[in-house]
DNA sequence: TTCACATATAAGAAAATGCTCATATTTAAG
DNA sequence: CTTAAATATGAGCATTTTCTTATATGTGAA
């Protein structure tokens, strides 16, 4: 598990990032933090496998994780990622709006 | 291969970030385009493994190809990715301080 | 056309990922 | 102590990733 170059550990953060569910229980998390039954609700993911998907997260720093009696409390630990996160959704949104704009080119072309 | 959620599309492109060797070429092109041959050199892969991350970088949109003869260029394609770097770097650089410190730490208490 | 170089692609194997199902652990209540 | 609820962990499986080796394609020179 020793990681060495900043390559490496870059590497590993994106790929902590590459699921589409852990994106998600990102979001959940924006506003504050939420047990773990409250994620299994709002994930639809099976309990075990949003467990995993939290303890991961919060092996690589990105969760913090809180007990309080039966409950376990999940938050995000640094509001930067989300920034980060506003980069990478502004990219997405311009190739989106491409996409939009070849598909409308596409639809004029075609009924013609 | 229809990704439909932000979910979806954010976390692709996360993954094709998650290799060590892709945000090395990434590096390599930061300062303008180089041929396949160069970033063979400079990256130590082999020229087929190198290929492939080119073309799947290009397949989604971070880089830019132009062929020269026999030679192909390949270049970024958007300057805000580093801008999106920059940010996990500082993440990951507070991280090494902190893991730094805390490995300081262990010298003290294992040195008495 | 033929050759040599630059680049791309295909096939196969090893490793990592993420799910499901089952089971363990922890904690509060009775 | 026993039970129930919340959370975590382990085993097995299918899928994906990335490498290596070998081969194909494309381009300019002779």
């Amino acid at each position: 598990m020793a990681l060495s170059t900043i390559y490496e550990l870059h590497a590993e953060i994106c790929k902590m990032f590459s699921n589409p569910k852990r994106l998600e229980i990102i979001d959940h998390l924006r506003n504050g933090e939420k047990t773990v039954s409250e994620l299994v609700n709002l994930s639809g993911l099976q309990q075990s496998a949003l467990s995993k998907h939290l303890n991961l997260m919060r092996q690589n720093g990105v969760l913090l994780r809180r007990k309080e009696g039966v409950n376990v409390f999940y938050s995000l630990s640094d509001p930067k990622i989300l920034e980060a996160f506003e980069v990478f959704r502004q990219i997405l949104r311009g190739r989106l709006e491409e996409n939009e704009k070849l598909a409308e080119e596409l639809k004029e072309v075609a009924s013609r």
